[in-house]
DNA sequence: CTATCATACTTGTGATCACAAATTAATAAT
DNA sequence: ATTATTAATTTGTGATCACAAGTATGATAG
C-alpha cells in the first residue's frame, strides 16, 4: 500500500517511532483504514522506509490502545467492531466527551472559534457532495478542535483512544449509507461556544454523539 | 532494587514483554512504586534478567498509558500527580467505574461474591492493623473483582489505565495519613450485589470513589 | 482431480550492536 | 573552596541478526 503519500513527511526533531505512530493514528482517524485489513511489521517498515524497530513500538502502542489487533496468526489487523465493544464505546463517549468539552470551553478563544466554524463549513460541503473520507476527517477535526482547547492530560488521551477504536468502523458505515442521511448537529455546539454556555455545549455534544452512534448501531444490526 | 522477589515468576507461555508489563502493572497497582522514582531500560532489564528489548515494549506501553513518564531527557519516572490530572481522573472514574460495575453485576456468581467478601475481610484487617500496602492491594482487588466479572473489552482497559495513574499517589497519601481515617464503603456494594440491585451497586461504587478521591484531594492541597 | 505431507518462505520475538546525546566524574583554574 | 572545562560513562534509539513457529507452496500418491 502507498502510505507515504497520505502521511506528513517526517519532522527531523521527531523520533522515528513517534512519526510512525502519529502517521498511523492519522490514517486510522481519517478513515483510510478499513476493519479487517492486515499488516506486518516488515511491511509497514518498508512503507515508511525505516527499520522494524520503530514500527514495533508504534504498532504495539496502538495494539495496547485497542486500535489494532495482533491476530493469533501473526498478523496485525485493524480491529473488527462487535456489539459489546460498540455498546461500551457509546457509554464511554457519552460520559467523557461532553464533560471534556465543558472543561475546554473556557479555553476556546475567538481564533479557535473561527477555526471551528471553518471546519464545519467544510463538513457541510463534504456532506452535500457525498465525500465520505472528508466527512470523517472534518468531523474528527471539529470534535478535537474543541477538546484540544484545554490541554487535558487525562481525558484527552482517553477520548482519543475511543476514536481510534470506532473510526475504521465509522468509515465503513459512512461509505455504505452515504452522507445523504447525515445531519450536522454542530451548529448548536457553535452557538453554545459563542454564548460561552457550558451546559448548552455539553448538551449539544451529547446529542451529537448520541445521534451518530445511533446511526452506527443500526448498521451493526443488519 | 529487588524486583523479582515481589513479582510472579515468568509463565513459560507468556512473552517476555507481557511478563514484564504485567509485573510492572502489579507493582504500580499494589503501591510498590512511589511518584518520582526513576528507572532505566537497562536497569529494569537487569532486574528481570531479560534484554532491554521486552522492557522497552513494556515501559513504552506504560508511558503511553500515562503511568510512567519519559521525563527530563533520559529517565523513566513514575508520574507525579498534579491538580489538573487529579481533577480529570476524578471525573473519569466517577463516570466510568459505576457504569462498569453495573454492566458486570449480572456476571457475578456466588463464587465471585464469596471472593469479594473474603477480600473485603482482608481489607478491614489491613485498615485495623495500619498496613498501608495491603490496604492498597486489597482495595484494588475488590474493585477489579467486580469490574472483571463482565469482561468488558473497552471500559475495563480504560479504567485500568486510570488506576495505573493514581495508585502511586494513593500509596503516598495513605502512607502519610495512615489507615485510621479510612472507612470501608464496600459493605453496601456487597449488599447490592447480593440483592442483584444494579442501581444500588452503581450508587455504592460512586460514593466509594467520591469518598476516596475527596481524601486524596485534601492531601494534594496541603 | 483431490488429499496428504514435506519443503521453502515469512512472521513476531528477543538479543546484540552502533551511535549520538545527555549525564556524571574528574580535573584544572581561580 | 568554588567554579569552569574536559573526559568518561550511561542512556535511549534504531538497525541488524538468530530463531522458533506459523503460512504458503508444491510435489507425490491415491
Amino acid at each position: 500500500m502507498d502510505i507515504l503519500s497520505k502521511v506528513e513527511p517526517r519532522d527531523s526533531k521527531l523520533n522515528a517511532n513517534e512519526w510512525v505512530y502519529n502517521s498511523l493514528c492519522q490514517l486510522i482517524l481519517c478513515g483510510e483504514f478499513v476493519p479487517g485489513i492486515s499488516f506486518t511489521f516488515r511491511g509497514i517498515a518498508n512503507s515508511f522506509g525505516v527499520s522494524t524497530m520503530p514500527v514495533r513500538e508504534a504498532a504495539n502502542r496502538l495494539i495496547s490502545e485497542g486500535a489494532l489487533d495482533m491476530s493469533e496468526k501473526r498478523r496485525i489487523t485493524v480491529s473488527q467492531m462487535t456489539q459489546s465493544k460498540f455498546d461500551e464505546l457509546k457509554v464511554a463517549r457519552l460520559n467523557l466527551e461532553p464533560q471534556l468539552s465543558g472543561l475546554a470551553l473556557n479555553h476556546i478563544n475567538s481564533k479557535r472559534l473561527n477555526l471551528l466554524i471553518n471546519i464545519d463549513k467544510k463538513l457541510d460541503y463534504a456532506i452535500s457532495t457525498g465525500n465520505v473520507v472528508d466527512y470523517i476527517k472534518y468531523n474528527y477535526q471539529f470534535h478535537f478542535g474543541i477538546y484540544e482547547a484545554g490541554s487535558s492530560p487525562v481525558l484527552l488521551p482517553l477520548v482519543r483512544t475511543l476514536w481510534l477504536r470506532f473510526s475504521p468502523f465509522y468509515r465503513v458505515v459512512a461509505g455504505r449509507v452515504g452522507t445523504q442521511t447525515m445531519k450536522d448537529f454542530h451548529h448548536s455546539a457553535i452557538d453554545a461556544i459563542k454564548a460561552k454556555d457550558s451546559v448548552a455545549l455539553i448538551k449539544a455534544i451529547h446529542s451529537d454523539i448520541l445521534e451518530g452512534m445511533e446511526m452506527l448501531n443500526e448498521s451493526l444490526n443488519e
